[in-house]
This record gives C-alpha cells, sequence and structure tokens, in this order.
DNA sequence: ACAATAAACGGAGCGGTGCTCCGTAAGCAA
DNA sequence: TTGCTTACGGAGCACCGCTCCGTTTATTGT
C-alpha cells in the first residue's frame, strides 16, 4: 500500500472519525452526504477512500476486530474455558452492539458468501476463528453443550447485541445471560433420554 | 367506520395482497412506489389508504397477531405451562420471521412509546398481553425462571426470529431452542449484573 | 524557487426514494 | 340524468446512493 498525500490522510482520518459518531447516533443506513458534509469534504472524496458503506464499515470496526482476535488469545491463556467463551462473547456484543444495524450487516457477511467488502472478511474471519477455538476448547471442557456449533453461537450472540438499541443495553445483557446459560445445559441430550 | 365505495375496497385489498408478497420478499423497507405500482394504482392512492409505513405493516399483520392472541388461549387451556409458552414463542417467531425486517420493527414498537402505528399498539398489546399470561403461568409451574420478564422474552424471540432471513429458519430454530432452554434453567441466582 | 506531474478534490447530474397536495374522475343516491 | 361526495393519480419537493470529470493541490526533480 503506497503512501498517502498529506490532504488525503487528514481527510480519510477526519471522515473516519465523524463516520464512527454518525453511524453509532443513526445506524448503518445513515446518510453518506451527510457524513461527507460534517467531515467538510466532498461527496466524491468520501467514496474514493471507501468505495462501497461496508469499506467504511469494515475500516471503522477493523480495530475493535483485531482487539477482538486478540482478546480471545489472552482469555485462552488466563481464564477457565467455560469462562473464557463467555467473556469474549459479552466483549463481542459490547462491541458490535453500539453500532446500530452492525449486527445484522455482520450477520449477512457471515451467512452471505456473495456480499461484503473482502478486507473485512478476512479480518472477520480472523476473529471468527478465535471465537471457533474458545468454543471447542469449552466443549472440551464439557463447559458447554458439545451440539453448538460456533456459526450459531455467533448468530445469537449479534442477533442479540442488536437489542441494546432498541430497548437498552440492560435488556441486551439480560437475554444474553438467559441464552449462555443455555448454551451450558446439557440441551442436546434430552430426545435421548 | 363508514362503508367503503366499491373502487376503494378493491384497490385496498389489492394493495395489502401485494404488499404482502413484497414485503416478504424485499423486507420492510420495500418501495412503496414500487407496491402502488404492481397493484395498479397511483402512489396517492396507497398513501390514502395507509397514511404511514407503519399503518400498512399493521394491516398486513393484524390478522396473524390477533390469530397468536387466540392460540394463547388456546394452548393455555390444552398444554402444560411450561409446553404451552413455549409451543406460543415458536409459532411467535415463525409469524414475524418471514417477514424481513418485521421483527426489529415490532421491537421498536414495544420499546419506543413514541413510535408506531396505534392500531397497530393496540392489536399489538392485546397478544402480548396473552403471551403475559402464558408466561406467569409457566413461572407459577416453576417450568421457567422465575427472574424473567415477558418484555425480555417476547425482546429475545423477536431478535432471534430475525435470524431466519439471514442464515434460515434452522439456525434460527436451534438459536431459539438454546435460548428456551436457558428460560427453563434455574438461572436467577448469579450474582453479578 | 519553480515547473511538471501525479494524486486527490468537489460537486453537478442521474435515477431512485418517501411523502404531500390538488385537479380530475368515478361511484352512488335522487 | 344530475349532482354530490368520495377516491384516484401523478406532478413536485427534498433527499438519497453513486458516478464522472474538470479543477485544485501536494509532491518531486531540477
Amino acid at each position: 500500500m503506497p503512501e498517502l498525500r498529506a490532504d488525503a490522510r487528514r481527510n480519510r482520518d477526519e471522515l473516519l472519525d465523524v463516520a464512527r459518531q454518525v453511524i453509532r447516533e443513526e445506524g448503518v443506513d445513515a446518510s453518506l452526504r451527510d457524513i461527507a458534509r460534517r467531515a467538510g469534504v466532498g461527496i466524491g472524496t468520501l467514496y474514493r477512500h471507501f468505495p462501497t458503506r461496508e469499506a467504511l464499515l469494515g475500516a471503522i470496526i477493523g480495530d475493535g476486530v483485531r482487539r477482538l482476535s486478540a482478546r480471545a488469545a489472552d482469555l485462552s491463556a488466563t481464564r477457565a474455558p467455560g469462562e473464557a467463551l463467555e467473556e469474549w462473547l459479552t466483549d463481542l456484543a459490547r462491541r458490535i452492539g453500539p453500532y446500530r444495524g452492525l449486527p445484522g450487516t455482520m450477520l449477512e457477511l457471515v451467512w452471505d458468501l456473495e456480499a461484503g467488502d473482502k478486507d473485512l472478511r478476512v479480518t472477520c474471519g480472523d476473529m471468527m476463528d478465535a471465537g471457533r477455538r474458545l468454543l471447542a476448547r469449552a466443549q472440551a471442557d464439557h463447559a458447554v453443550r458439545p451440539d453448538a456449533t460456533f456459526d450459531d453461537v455467533f448468530t445469537a450472540v449479534a442477533a442479540i447485541s442488536g437489542i441494546a438499541h432498541k430497548s437498552g443495553p440492560d435488556t441486551a445483557g439480560r437475554v444474553l445471560a438467559v441464552y449462555l446459560d443455555g448454551l451450558r445445559s446439557a440441551g442436546a441430550v434430552r430426545s435421548r433420554g
């Protein structure tokens, strides 16, 4: 990646800064024109830096996502398997929840192989691999029902974290807690006995 | 409510019919112009019959929502309390899941006292009261953790049902099953909030 | 210091949207 | 048939996403 010209770098940073705030307030469907306006640049400039809405989204959350990957490794080394997984999932929810509509976008990214910015997919892929390992470890430790797949768990947590913007973080937290309880329960074996 | 003129009645029915299909395919944000076009009426006609998008949504799901209220009474009379609740929640998810974006809209209706068509609020209110009674009965029977509130449970089920359109109904079903397991577990006794 | 050049900028313009408003057409009762 | 009332339809406004291209600016070589 070649060096950016000074003004380009400035504009890019300002755009990201503004976008982060606006998207938190108005959601992932916020007006891009408005973001450009508030950042003091033309609409063309925004589109040159971020050719698609998803590219912008990716740039916004990329940092947090990478942090999440790192956190997984850390938790895995310092906590009991079950605890590590729960802590990580809670962290995941806390990170994507504040951006209104982002959980939905991430789900589409996960389930729709077509859609999605390439870079974002890779970054998210890393994070999900990290989560996958946490789940496997928790299952090996019998801390989590064995029939749960990571895709399901991730989907659930993303969906639940989306609640935060409609009913407040408290509700989202309680719902997530109930889901995690369900994850702990034996589950699967019910049909057998 | 005065009788509708013959052409008005026809147009209204056709609009509802088309809207149901289009919204299932394209989601709650589908183009209203497009719906009017497909129904063979002008955009003005659509807006006269359904002054807001929510009014249209309300008319579309009103029937299903009323059915859900009735179902609650039926289940309450014929099933064990815990089973009745689970059956009803599953039904709820199956009903709102197919309309892309509807779960989100319903959550806003529930949590945002400002937004929302009045009639729809009343109809949904009835349905939620019915659900509330099912939950209370299940809790009295110790089939469901006592610390769960109906608003939380409803929110959770709505959020989970929204998964269906991104990852398919199977995933949504499994996630819901895990959540319901969590609802069954004793839960409550956790110190941290 | 000053050109030359490559890079980045900004916004007009296109086709779409939600929603309003009002002149026109159509149903209905006499 | 006449006349009244109801309902229709689409032009029009402000906004949107996104593209395209003439203009401006930063950088680099001399």
